[in-house]
DNA sequence: CATTCATTAATAGTATTACTATTATATTTG
DNA sequence: CAAATATAATAGTAATACTATTAATGAATG
């Protein structure tokens, strides 16, 4: 596709200063990404962070209040450009089934850089989904959050996907629970994939995933 | 069913001192379930945990060398318990999908207390396994600790349960992933109940979650 | 009965984390 | 140029996740 003027629009209420507004900002959005995938969540610090881009631990308290927030903005990011992505992708089919596929393969394959966004790695983003987004819910603080906004965009996605598929099959009774259950069983496939292949069946291959869950879907509803 | 003298074995790999072989091993059990639910496990420390029991954060150390390995001991001692209930709930059953209805049922649904384990409070467990399990796995260690079999007893369930699936339907493909899909999605969507309605539709009822997967499990295996 | 051994409790101490606060120095903008 | 704003550097705090040491207690054994 063509390069596109795009921006993808993060809640302000994430970030204590709006990090696409500096060169700051985007070093420390671009350098999370890669050191939460390098160090894993528990082990990345906004110390270690300012280091790494050549700046200071208190520079990056100036743009987020605290390591969670960074993630949670992490996380909304990812789930406003995979809503455009499905949107787009979808955009002008008619038949059900297909929107239905469409929507299952960007949700669940292993993800390729998008050119239109140039200092986010939007590989790196999505192993970052795959292993640490279930930690911006899990925690003592989900409905306080969830009350603030901080799950919205992917709320928003899930709800987008339910429709596709209650147009499929208006009477089935359980979109929400299909379409998160795929979403996040697929995440854990790739998870075990990776580190506990006991608990998958992927050794044969990455398409795997994909034909397991659009056999799911498609069955499901039927 | 009658009261038996049964005892969950635990790998010793995951202690320093068998919890089992004293009081004040059993009292750190016990008291970290509760401390786990209130709490949540991020703002559970071994201080806290030492003075509930009326003893001394030191003490607690001499059982678990960390918090972390507590947590994959009631992990490890939760899916042992399943196993176990699986067995016997599908014991002399003949027909293959009643093994399976079985074992969805018991993965999916809340949990009653089992009185043959008079320190463990199981529905609390229940509740640690549903928000909190997915932190035994996900971080920088899991290779190693799955080598040193952290993970052993869950990967037993999802095999034992795979095998009712292939005794079903010898062809499918895709055994271990379904089972995972289920167990780590009926967990997600308990927690979505809870906390993040959007995500789910268990509005109407707990028994949704089990007949949305009974349904799920069954039509894909066609 | 005395000794030994293990268990537990109490205390202290360390490195790291997740911040907050303050000040100094750049940089931008009006 | 002055004022406002952004950034860097430094210092400091409370809490965490431990480790190490010592002391008190009690049970087992010779």
């Amino acid at each position: 596709m063509e390069k596109l003027n795009l921006q993808i629009q993060v809640s302000p209420s994430l970030y204590t200063k709006d990090p696409e507004s500096s060169e700051l900002g985007r070093q420390i959005i671009s350098k999370s990404i890669e050191l939460i995938v390098d160090l894993g969540f528990e082990s990345f610090t906004f110390k270690k962070l300012g280091t790494a881009i050549g700046s200071n631990e208190s520079s990056v308290y100036r743009y987020f209040s605290n390591k969670h927030t960074l993630l949670i903005y992490l996380v909304n990011w990812y789930w406003s450009w995979m809503d455009y992505r499905i949107v787009v992708g979808t955009n002008n089919m008619t038949c059900a089934e297909s929107k239905i596929k469409t929507a299952i393969k960007m949700l669940v394959s292993e993800v390729k850089q998008d050119s239109n966004f140039s200092y986010i790695n939007e590989i790196l983003l999505n192993k970052i989904i795959v292993t640490e987004s279930s930690k911006a819910y899990h925690n003592v603080d989900v409905d306080v959050e969830n009350e603030k906004g901080f799950f919205k965009t992917y709320k928003q996605v899930v709800q987008r996907v339910s429709n596709f598929i209650l147009e499929y099959n208006a009477d089935f009774e359980f979109p929400h629970m299909l379409v998160s259950t795929v979403i996040e069983g697929a995440h854990n496939q790739r998870f075990f994939a990776e580190h506990l292949p006991a608990l998958t069946d992927c050794d044969k291959g990455q398409n795997n995933i994909i034909r397991f869950y659009n056999n799911l879907v498609l069955k499901t509803l039927t």
